[in-house]
RNA sequence: GGCGGCGUUGCCAAGUGGUCCAAGGCGAAGGUCUGCAAAACCUUUAUUCGUCAGUUCGAAUCUGACCGCCGCCUCCA
C-alpha cells in the first residue's frame, strides 16, 4: 500500500486514486526563457521516478507537464535579444526537450503550452468573473482573493497576516494587494491575444488551472512541483480552479525540496548557477539521477562536484555487475547450478521502500544490497546457470533501470559494436596471452594499459581474458 | 513579524518509540584471488544521533528550553 505526504493535509496518507486504474498527475514545467538549471532537474527527475514507480505498480499514469511559453521573463529576453517572444520560447523549448531526454526523463503524456490554450484560459477567467471571484479593471483582470474563503489552505498562510507583510506589489487597480492577475493588458509592442477585456496575455497561475482541467479533469490525483511554488503559485491555482469549478482541485500535493550550492540557494546573482547542460557535460545522467536518488525528495539537497564524483563512482558497482551479467548471458552456456537466490525478498524490500512516501534512498540501498548479494553468489560458485543471470538482469531492469533510471541495459545493447574493432581487440588479447606465457609481463601490461586508455578494460579470469568497454 | 524545514560516522545520507550498540553510497585500513592488475569477496571504520533537561520499563525517534543553519511570505523548481 502506497503512502505519501500530502502538503495539503500535512500528513502522510494512503494513496487512493480517484479511479482505481488511472492516475492523473500534473507537474509545473519550465518557463522557457533559458536553459533549465540543475535544481529544476532535481524536480523533474523526482517527478519522473514517482511517475515510473506508479507505472511499476500497474497504474496507467497520465502525466501532464506544462510549458510556460509566454510571460514577463520571456518578453524581457525577447527585447534583450531583439527577437520575437515566440522565438525565445521555441529555442528554449527545444533545449528543454533535449536536456530531459539526456537526463533519461520519460516523456510526459502531453506537454500543453500556455499559448496553445488561450481559449481554455479565457473561458476559465470568464467563469471566475461570472462567479464573482474576479474583476476587470480597465483590461487587467484580477482574482479577488477575499472571495475565496479557503485561500491559504495549502500554504498555511492567512490573508490578514500576509497583508501585514506589506511586501506585495502595490498596484492601484487591485482591490486587495494580494489579488493576482489572471489577464494582463498588453503594453505597446508586447505579444497579445484578443479577449473581451481587451488585448492581453494570461497571468502565470491561470494556465496551470486551465490546462490541468482540460487534460486531467476538474479534480485529479497528484499535483507536484518545487517547494517554492506552494505559495503563491499553487495556492492561487487552487483558488482559481475551485472557484471556477466549485469542485476540489487536487487530491494529493507533492512538493520537492530545494537544491542548494554550499548551503546557499542557487541564483544567478550569486554566481553559483549551473544549468543541467553544464552538469551533463561533466557527469552522466545516471550519476545525476543516483545522486538525487540518495536523498529524500522532500528534503533539501546540497550540490557540488565531490558529491557527483561519489555518485559516479557508486555507479561503477552497478555497471560492473551489468558487465558480468552480460558476458555470462552472451556465453549462453547450458547446465549449471541454481543458487536459490531470493528475488522476491529484494523485490518486496524495494516496493516497501517506495510505498513509504517514496523513500527513494531506501530503494537505492536495496539495489546496492542486491548487487552485493549477487556478486557474493557469483564469487562463491563458478558454475551458475544461465537462468540465474537472466533473473538478475530482469530484476535490475525492472527496478534500477525502469523505475530509478540509474543504469541502462538497453543502451548498452544498442551500442553498435564494430565487428572489426572487436576482432582487433581479440587479436591483441591473443598477443598479450602469448607474452604472458613467455613471462613477458612488460609487454602484456603495456597492451592492457594501452587498451585501457581507449576505454577497454581487460579482465583475466579462469576462463580466459574478457574485455569490457566503458560507456 | 508570520509559516515551514533542518542539525545522524571523515563526507553524502536513510531511519522518527523496543527487532537500530543506527541502512546504503563515497572515502580509509587490512586480507583473499592474481605474474601484476582490474573486478569481486571477507574484515575493520558512530556504545552514538546539535546541547541541556524531561516523559517513558525503554528515545536518534516524544516534550520543553537553548545553540546553529536554511527556505517561503516578491519572479523562482
Amino acid at each position: 500500500m502506497l503512502k505519501l505526504y500530502n502538503t495539503l493535509t500535512k500528513q502522510v496518507e494512503e494513496f487512493v486514486p480517484l479511479n482505481p486504474q488511472n492516475v492523473g498527475m500534473y507537474i509545473c514545467g519550465p518557463t522557457v526563457y533559458d536553459y533549465f538549471h540543475i535544481g529544476n532537474a532535481r524536480t523533474f527527475i523526482m517527478a519522473d521516478i514517482i511517475r515510473r514507480y506508479l507505472e511499476y505498480k500497474g497504474y496507467n499514469v497520465k502525466f501532464v507537464m506544462n510549458l510556460t511559453d509566454i510571460d514577463d521573463k520571456i518578453i524581457k529576453k525577447s527585447i534583450e535579444e531583439k527577437v520575437p517572444a515566440s522565438d525565445v520560447a521555441k529555442k528554449y523549448s527545444e533545449a528543454f526537450f533535449e536536456d530531459i531526454k539526456r537526463l533519461r526523463i520519460k516523456p510526459a503524456t502531453i506537454y500543453p503550452r500556455a499559448t496553445e490554450n488561450i481559449a481554455e484560459i479565457l473561458s476559465m477567467i470568464k467563469a471566475l468573473i461570472d462567479n464573482g471571484a474576479a474583476y476587470n479593471v480597465d483590461g487587467n483582470v484580477f482574482y479577488n482573493v477575499s472571495s475565496f474563503k479557503q485561500y491559504g489552505k495549502l500554504s498555511g498562510k492567512r490573508i490578514d497576516e500576509l497583508e501585514v507583510g506589506a511586501r506585495v506589489e502595490v498596484m492601484e487597480e487591485k482591490q486587495n494587494p494580494l489579488d493576482f492577475a489572471l489577464w494582463k493588458k498588453s503594453k505597446e509592442g508586447e505579444p497579445y491575444w484578443k479577449s473581451e477585456w481587451g488585448n492581453g496575455r494570461p497571468g502565470w497561475h491561470i494556465e496551470c488551472s486551465a490546462m490541468s482541467c482540460k487534460h486531467l479533469g476538474e479534480t485529479f490525483d497528484i499535483h507536484a512541483g518545487g517547494n517554492d511554488l506552494i505559495f503563491p503559485h499553487h495556492e492561487n491555482e487552487i483558488a482559481q480552479s475551485e472557484a471556477a469549478t466549485k469542485k476540489p482541485f487536487v487530491k494529493y500535493w507533492l512538493h520537492f525540496g530545494f537544491l542548494n550550492i554550499n548551503k546557499e540557494k542557487m541564483s544567478k546573482s550569486l554566481g553559483n548557477f549551473f544549468t543541467a547542460r553544464d552538469v551533463l557535460a561533466k557527469y552522466s545522467a545516471e550519476a545525476i539521477r543516483l545522486f538525487f536518488s540518495q536523498a529524500h525528495y522532500r528534503g533539501p539537497v546540497d550540490f557540488n562536484n565531490d558529491l557527483l564524483d561519489s555518485a559516479e563512482k557508486g555507479l561503477e558497482k552497478l555497471k560492473n555487475l551489468r558487465s558480468t551479467i552480460e558476458s555470462a548471458v552472451n556465453k549462453n552456456k547450458s547446465g549449471g547450478v541454481d543458487p536459490g537466490f531470493n528475488f522476491q525478498d529484494f523485490e518486496k524490500r524495494f516496493k516497501d521502500a517506495l510505498d513509504d512516501d517514496f523513500n527513494i534512498p531506501q530503494a537505492v540501498a536495496v539495489i546496492f544490497d542486491f548487487v552485493k548479494e549477487a556478486n557474493r553468489t557469483i564469487s562463491d560458485k563458478d558454475n551458475l546457470q544461465l537462468n540465474y543471470y537472466l533473473a538478475l538482469k530482469d530484476f535490475l531492469i525492472k527496478t534500477a533501470d525502469n523505475v530509478l533510471g540509474i543504469i541502462s541495459f538497453e543502451h548498452k545493447e544498442m551500442k553498435s559494436d564494430s565487428l572489426l574493432e572487436n576482432e582487433l581487440i581479440k587479436i591483441l588479447i591473443d598477443v598479450r596471452l602469448k607474452a604472458k606465457n613467455e613471462k613477458n609481463f612488460q609487454l602484456a601490461d603495456d597492451i592492457r594499459k594501452k587498451l585501457e586508455s581507449f576505454g577497454i578494460t581487460l579482465k583475466d579470469t579462469k576462463e580466459g581474458t574478457e574485455f569490457f568497454k566503458r560507456d
